[in-house]
DNA sequence: TGTACATCAGTGAACGCGCGTTCACTGATGTAC
DNA sequence: TGTACATCAGTGAACGCGCGTTCACTGATGTAC
């Protein structure tokens, strides 16, 4: 889009440097002969290694950092690649390709979400509070763990890429299930009303949940957003809760 | 992504035969001397012209087409210019950047939509049918109008276009407003049960609108998808609705 | 009804850029003897 | 404890490609006289 306008700089400067700056993490304004090994290295371009499992580690942790901050359109293996602080070539060591690097931080990213929605599921809570932690948790993870809505969002958007696709899909139903079972056992257990259809009160909880990641990802702004969306889905489970029993 | 897959063909022929072809409408297949105006019109690179306003018109039709059926990622000036007939640098006459061209397309798309709902606002209809034209007007906009939820979602990811984030923030918080507007004239008829919160209700109302939306986008399929959103808006508004009255 | 001319919708070719990916090569690291 | 060597994480430079955009130019169209 806007290429003219340039603003984000930094770009055509001189890398090696950039990166050996990152390394050796002092000033360094002037070269001299009292050179520290740090700047010795970064002259001869040899960045300390990291063994494999640790660099990939780092290099998910960079790429969820970025979309997280500055969303799809700036995620590409350059930037991540300067900002881990090696060549993109290096990258391709770790990861065969884009693809496979997006699929790993998927992954990186729900594997957690699920557990903690497993969790939840098996706790025994009343149907409001259950509700409520879910709330908790999905934001919790949005916010504080990265797990991205742009990056639910934008293969949705690309529908070229089909694992990825696939991907999210499989994510987003787990979601549904896990609210599904949490309506079924309330049902049960006679917390709600008994004429509330199953299906109803799980696509207006899932609503909920995802009114409030949509607000967040257009303001970009945390401002209220806990609050409201906490009283909304307070305010469902109490207006689905069973008074009579 | 995947670029080693061209599957998708067709990029890398000559274009200015594509077009005349296009044009022509014939087979055309081996050119003898009892070509056709119009095959001689081709040869010579002349397009039969069109106006300003029928050609702009053109484009964002075909924009809006091209987004609809296979998102954002195919959506790039080439295309639009191939799949309407000229060159790209035709598609600078008629819109000063890529950018002017999307904000066009955003207000083609949406200034139906929000008419649409003004009407419905202002009818005087029950609560639970308002609720249930809302959804039929919204799908019907997303699927048959092709107001996309691609479009919408995609800037939202690639904050760097303020601009077109702008649009989609106004045109949500639009939709909130009518939501807002049509419950709280139903709180004032007593069509709702009189303590059930105003923002909560907007919020699940917006909250199946856009699972539904979401729903679409991920699965790409209509099945069952007026049926259930339906279905759980109904259901919401039995809920909420004043049965004391 | 011609004619002269401004305007306007079109052209093909090129541009600079950023992207994902690959290449041959380098030097550190771990390990077997 | 050295030494030889396979492996592995790194390098810089280049690649081909698709993108948005610009350029000088062309010929059709509408209009004033």
């Amino acid at each position: 889009m806007s290429r003219q306008i340039s603003g984000s700089g930094s770009k055509p400067v001189v890398r090696s440097g950039e990166k050996a700056d990152r390394k050796s993490a002092r000033p360094m304004a002037v070269r001299t002969n009292e050179q520290s090994d740090a700047a010795l290295v970064a002259q001869r371009k040899i960045v300390r290694r990291k063994s494999g499992a640790q660099r990939c580690e780092q290099i998910l942790e960079v790429a969820r950092d970025l979309i997280f901050a500055e969303g799809f359109s700036n995620f590409t293996i350059r930037e991540v690649a300067s900002r881990v602080g090696i060549s993109e070539a290096a990258i391709y060591r770790h990861f065969k390709s884009k693809e496979e690097l997006m699929l790993a931080l998927l992954e990186a990213l729900f594997a957690p979400w699920r557990e903690a929605i497993d969790k939840l599921v098996a706790e025994k809570l009343s149907f409001a509070r259950k509700l409520e932690e879910l709330f908790h948790l999905h934001l919790h993870h949005l916010l504080n763990e990265r797990l991205n809505p742009v990056l639910f969002f934008s293969e949705a958007i690309n529908p070229q890429n089909q694992k990825l696709l696939a991907v999210m899909r499989q994510n987003l139903s787990y979601l549904g299930q896990a609210v599904a079972a949490m309506v079924v056992s309330a049902l049960q257990k006679k917390q709600i009303r008994p004429d509330v259809h199953a299906d109803a009160l799980v696509a207006a909880v899932l609503g909920l949940l995802q009114t409030s990641v949509i607000r967040w990802t257009l303001q970009r702004s945390t401002d209220g957003l806990l609050e409201d969306g906490a009283r909304n889905i307070a305010e469902l489970a109490r207006i689905v809760s069973n008074n009579e029993a």
